[in-house]
DNA sequence: CGCATTCGATTCGGTTCCGAAATAAAATCG
DNA sequence: CGATTTTATTTCGGAACCGAATCGAATGCG
């Protein structure tokens, strides 16, 4: 249904999309946030510190601290798995799921007539 | 050419070009700091920090400091206006081309079979 | 000319982030 | 059981960031 996007219109797309967000004053995620964030919301879970870090090719301490500012904003939980206590399951949230939402409306918007 | 895109759509381009950015380990930008290289490099100059931080409605200081992080990257550049010194003009540069260039692949492929 | 305005940068205290190394807790294995 | 492995977290010094307020230089205006 949609066609590849050539280079302009991919770049066009982020400005356009990235500027809507910014705008609306949403919280400045950097990319490595953006990426586990959206990790835990669209790839199947369950979502573990160490899946995270493999999935992104990151260290797992820079997994942690992400996930302690995903988990201040409330965008993201941790929940210890009772089956192996070692493991840290991530969790959405409500707020993370709006959040999610209204990002996807800009990207929509911003696809509009690229 | 592109059709719309759905939710759908918009979120998992976005989560896949994420993901290949950050595991080509390109610089962790915010969604500010890449608000302001992509208007440097999309809209029509000139660029000054106080016309970026109207565009972006955020505070001139965290234009300056997002302007010190990309300048450090050399992803942009100052340049004195000479005919109002007051005002400094941001400029691209080839490494911040080489970026974009490198990003807009990232997007392109994340559109492909989206 | 002198004063107000504009522009970018700097300062402030406080927060978050970095990578590398060390740690704590739980599970597994011999 | 004890030793090893696996998992997430914490620590460290150093860097970057935040918003609000202030500053210094340049310009414009009366």
């Amino acid at each position: 249904m949609t066609a590849k996007l050539t280079s302009q219109q991919a770049l066009k797309l982020w400005h356009r999309a990235t500027l809507s967000s910014v705008r609306a004053e949403s919280p400045d995620l950097s990319a490595r946030q953006m990426a586990i964030f959206l990790q835990i919301y669209l790839a199947p879970p369950p979502h573990t510190v160490r899946g995270l870090a493999e999935a992104l090719q990151i260290a797992k301490p820079a997994v942690v601290r992400a996930l302690d500012t995903l988990g201040r904003l409330e965008f993201t939980r941790r929940k210890r798995d009772e089956t192996d206590r070692r493991n840290v399951l991530i969790q959405r949230t409500v707020k993370g799921s709006v959040f999610l939402s209204d990002f996807a409306d800009w990207v929509v918007a911003a696809s509009d007539d690229v």
